[in-house]
RNA sequence: CGCGGGGUGGAGCAGUCUGGUAGCUCGUCAGGCUCAUAACCUGAAGGUCAGAGGUUCAAAUCCUCUCCCCGCAA
């Protein structure tokens, strides 16, 4: 079966890596391109390309891949099937054409919940108890095409983007080839999506991740849970920008304080009031500065009391 | 050649503007105290202040260049 496989983040490495120990090495791996100027002058590839550069994959890297060349190159490589996973762009119609059986795409949620760009991170932000990934075939319209294989997974308390990422990752990865090995039977099965149950998970913008002290504390716990990796969640603290990295909702009252204030200093970390009840920050990341423990935060800057976390 | 911040004992910071004994909170080690402690007390080790030049009687501090790290913007 030639298999043609897109993706850039590294949510695609392990469905990736999966398919080529299972004898299913693509002809071809599309990814986006380079990220233009990243600080100073470089240019980065993506995960999906420096992965591919080093397995010596054939690697397309298209401006655009709904133009006429990339049209042609595709169809030249005359594959059965197109597999994508965190490619980030959208495919037309022509392109999932091409394919001789079709193409489908893994996606980090229960279709129809979280269609688009980012599924796992409203589910978090959302304070969801579980959530899943599925294998679906392409349509036109975004992440509305029939389901072929699904897997729910729930979401612990203490899980961020980050990890929920990688344990979907290699979820991903195993019903990606059951989904496959069901395409080269012949045998795989369509279950449409319920349109009326379909939520849009959109991309998330650095705003998002903007702290509210105003929020209850569990809301608060579970931005910085969904936000972990991209795009963070930040406040501001002495005039300066600081990121939140870790942080869970403590459970207590917190009554008699008002939203940012620092409740108390320990061992423990940074008590900080929300709108209701408060949360322990453990880890953060002052601008200029690589991130550290709550601890190390203390030592150095020595947070009085009575100062504040604010929004802006 | 996008904008900006930073590099000071093992960690996180102050000191730099206004040159003049290397400082703070921790950690580490040794000893003490305590029923006990991420507690407390006493003491100790540990730094060519990122690197190279320059100015000066004297440079962490002022000037020039280099390297590395981070945020923003993309």
């Amino acid at each position: 079966m030639k298999i043609v496989f897109f993706g850039s983040s590294k949510f695609a490495l392990k469905p990736l890596a999966g398919l080529i120990k299972a004898g299913f090495a693509p002809v071809c791996v599309v990814t986006q391109p380079d990220k233009h100027k990243a600080r100073g002058m470089r240019a980065a590839g993506t995960a999906v390309k420096e992965e591919s550069l080093r397995l010596g994959m054939r690697i397309l890297q298209p401006e655009n891949i709904n133009d006429a060349a990339s049209f042609n190159f595709l169809k030249g490589l005359s594959a059965d099937l197109f597999v994508v996973a965190a490619y980030g762009l959208m495919l037309s119609e022509q392109i999932l054409s091409l394919p001789g059986i079709m193409a489908i795409n893994l996606h980090p949620s229960l279709l129809p919940k979280y269609r688009g760009a980012a599924p796992l991170n409203w589910a978090l932000i959302n304070g969801d108890k579980s959530t899943g990934v599925c294998v679906v075939r392409m349509v036109a319209r975004m992440d509305a095409g029939p389901v072929l294989r699904s897997i729910e997974r729930d979401i612990p308390e203490c899980e961020d983007a980050i990890s929920l990422g990688e344990r979907l990752s290699a979820a991903g990865a195993e019903l990606l080839l059951e989904a496959i090995k069901d395409i080269e039977k012949g045998v795989w099965k369509e279950i449409p999506q319920k349109e009326e149950e379909a939520t849009f998970a959109r991309l998330l913008k650095k705003e998002d991740g903007r702290i509210d002290w105003n929020k209850p504390a569990f809301s608060i716990q579970n931005l910085v849970r969904g936000c972990a990796g991209w795009p963070g969640t930040f406040s501001y603290f002495r005039g300066k920008t600081i990121k939140i990295n870790k942080a869970v909702d403590t459970g207590s009252k917190a009554e008699g304080f008002s939203p940012g204030e620092i409740i108390s200093v320990d061992e423990k970390g940074l008590e900080i009031a929300c709108g209701r009840g408060s949360i322990r920050v453990m880890a953060l990341q002052p601008e200029s500065k690589k991130e550290m423990t709550a601890r190390e935060f203390i030592n150095g800057y020595k947070p009085l009391r009575e100062e504040r976390f604010t929004a802006c």
